[in-house]
DNA sequence: TTAATATATGATTCATGATTCATATATCAT
DNA sequence: ATGATATATGAATCATGAATCATATATTAA
């Protein structure tokens, strides 16, 4: 596996917003406006994910009229839904990780 | 789930130098030494990354004498072998995900 | 054509992660 | 105890991603 399409990836899904997206866009189609409601982000900022998103292949677009309806490519799912099984069945070993390290706490302290 | 499980989970295996990391546990054991010499990482940044992977739980840590011998946890071997598989199998789709997007060239350019 | 609505875009700012550097600590061999 | 080796640490720097803001574009309705 190269770096480039490792970074790709998890520049995609590893971001809370854009996995938040596509944990919605899994039940059904939303257009821009429906999944900024949903999910609380700004329309402008769904956007920008929405690029992204697309360019990855990760999701689908149909425009009907004033709106961008957006779905997701289901070949994503399982691997969505694994990562999701997979957090929710180790978070207490996950939750220990020291995102807050040295060099986050020494910044905050400043 | 929750944004602070998910964050720590993608801050530890999304980056390419820890999932290297822990590609080559996967084999077998190895000590800080052998670690920078496989994959090529500066001993201190191996040191920085083995630390937060102790604190998530991926890798455990053996002392013999001088050296310390980081083994992974099995428990997720999968889902970083189900990573793997999925990243080769739609490498072209994820590719092309435009990860340099406008914000990071613009600064390229200045 | 004009106003209203939906979405996209680029630039800027802000937040945070990765790496490096100098150095500390800990263990071993002599 | 001293020197050599292995590893860890904190601070500083550098790289990059996320959110915001102002605005542009596109479509529809009147």
């Amino acid at each position: 596996m190269e770096k480039l399409e490792f970074k790709a990836f998890f520049y995609a899904i590893g971001d809370y917003s854009r996995f938040s997206i596509l944990s919605s866009l899994s039940k059904r189609g939303l257009n821009v406006s429906e999944i900024a409601l949903e999910t609380g982000i700004e329309q402008s900022n769904v956007s920008h994910h929405m690029k992204c998103l697309l360019n990855c292949g990760f999701v689908r677009v149909m425009r009907n009229g004033k709106e961008h309806v957006y779905s997701i490519n289901s070949e994503i799912i399982p691997i969505i839904t694994s990562i999701i099984r997979h957090i929710e069945k180790y978070k207490k070993e996950i939750i220990s990780c020291d995102i807050a390290d040295m060099n986050y706490i020494s910044r905050m302290i400043k």
